[in-house]
DNA sequence: CTGAAAGCGCTTACAG
DNA sequence: CTGAAAGCGCTTACAG
């Protein structure tokens, strides 16, 4: 393994001379043909600084982590969120470390240890009780993605993409529109969704028809419309048997295709929520103790 | 912060008696009445090693790394590939890193700098050039998923896939199957699926009616057929149009769902190749040199 | 502007 | 069985 202070005797200067060229500083004066030779021995010995002595040095890892659910359907994500969050630790050069708390494990790893600066949570919902209180007595910063808190959190705005979508069948000439969901339950979209739904409904002074599974028996209700909103495209079957002659829209990460009917997407925001996540968490890093108002970021309607 | 100085004052010991029983070792006896005590103070003080200071003193930094690349169609990978690299890394006692090799930058953090002990690549195709090379002088460690290689490699058998899937519905009775892909290109499923298709069909005696989209213009040779194999959900559509009545059967990562067909799928194994690439890279930290023989993993049928 | 020294938190020989 | 010392690779005051 390369040591700063091979490249040092390479470039006949000092470790210290070879960190400060290294790391580009510009309130100490190298003379240029100095920082060449560093640069050069650099590149030629193939010198890459240990992660690790840096670290125990500063006193920050320079790394964040993502924490998702061992339950995948607590945790759902994307690669487009991956991507928003790799984009953002690179950016703000941290590496991403990703685990999942594992409940066979009492205390996963990364809480066991001091490997991470700041973590990044992933729970659409049953966020283990004593999380948040762990995360704390570590005194790890930490940002929820897709839990609606007043704080530290980032958040698809539920309520705007269905008030959204229902506009924009309204728009389109519809005046039967329905809605298919789940009653209101543990992730906070399910009641935003159909609320957003029925403020759109009632500002056009048009009559509601949702129908929420679960609770609403009442698949009378659908029959009629020429146009049905779907929560997710888990519920499509259900518009679908319903309402076979209705143009059905959904709000999904990817746009939603299938083989012989068009139905339109009102995507999630996935990557902006990976990426305002880590630049909030960022901004926690700074000032652990002051909570960061949340962000609702909207949705927009597939191409 | 805690340091293991501190667990060590407060249990009356000395900071190496707090390793010790820390790290559960073996070969040094503690008295079990000090080991509590230590465990104790530990725990009544949050203690968390540090990760950066072990990773100094053994020479290991505990993690590896997950290399993606910036062009999401080069690098597909699902969260269960994710959940299989998680599992894998936490049941190994490490941390997961993941990265994407960004073209803006000329070379990524993660090789920039020296932040993990081996690495997973996942380049579907087009692996830059000097990639390999790069790790090596880096002496990285790497195992590559989903590319077919004959080293230290894990992938999907697509041609034991397409095989199955094919006999799967000689066995149900049909003797006009399709098969609709596309022309052998940059990744080795494109041959390989259709290469088990074929070898199905000739086993069997049966015609093989294949279009290979991109080459293949022969649309008439299909119409006839009861039941057509696609390539993936993409050359669904595809399908549907040229073969309306037929039954179809896609390989994908997750079973494919549409709102009034039935379609099965043939899965690939992308948990598996995640954990079976961990347990390479494990082996490979151990004998960086030796060359690992690499595994292709079956495809199943969904449900 | 350059270099010698100190110290981050950890674990492993080594002496007692 | 326990403790003092050394050292992993790095960067930052501090002297020159």
């Amino acid at each position: 393994m390369v040591r700063s202070e091979d490249v040092a005797k390479h470039a006949g200067v000092s470790r210290a001379t070879v960190s400060v060229v290294l790391n580009g500083r510009t309130d100490i004066q190298i003379p240029e043909e100095t920082r060449q030779r560093v640069l050069a021995a650099a590149t030629a010995l193939g010198y890459r600084p240990h992660r690790a002595g840096r670290a125990m040095r500063s006193g920050k890892t320079g790394n964040i982590a993502f924490l998702l659910s061992t339950f995948a359907e607590r945790s759902l994500f994307t690669p487009r969120l991956l991507d928003g969050l790799m984009d953002g630790a690179a950016q703000h050069d941290h590496h991403l470390l990703v685990a999942r708390l594992d409940d066979t494990q009492f205390v996963p790893k990364l809480l066991r240890e001091f490997a991470a600066d700041g973590v990044v949570l992933n729970y659409n919902s049953q966020v283990p009780g004593d999380l948040a209180e762990r995360l704390a007595q570590a005194k790890l910063p930490a940002v929820w993605i897709n839990d609606k808190r007043e704080h530290d959190a980032v958040y698809p705005d539920d309520f705007q993409g269905a008030q959204s979508a229902t506009e924009d069948l309204i728009r389109a000439g519809h005046t039967q529109i329905g809605y298919i969901g789940w009653a209101p339950g543990p992730h906070y979209s399910m009641a935003d969704r159909v609320a957003g739904y029925r403020a759109a409904m009632t500002a056009h002074g048009l009559p509601e028809r949702a129908v929420l599974l679960g609770q609403t028996s009442a698949e009378s209700l659908l029959p009629g419309c020429t146009a049905v909103l779907c929560y997710t495209p888990d519920v499509l079957d259900a518009a679908y048997r319903l309402c076979p002659q209705a143009e059905l829209v959904t709000i999904c990460a990817t746009p939603y295709r299938t083989l012989d009917r068009s139905i339109s997407t009102w995507l999630l925001p996935d990557y902006e929520l990976g990426a305002n996540a880590i630049e909030m968490l960022m901004a926690k890093l700074g000032s652990p103790e002051t909570p960061l108002p949340a962000r609702a970021l909207p949705l927009r309607k597939a191409m």
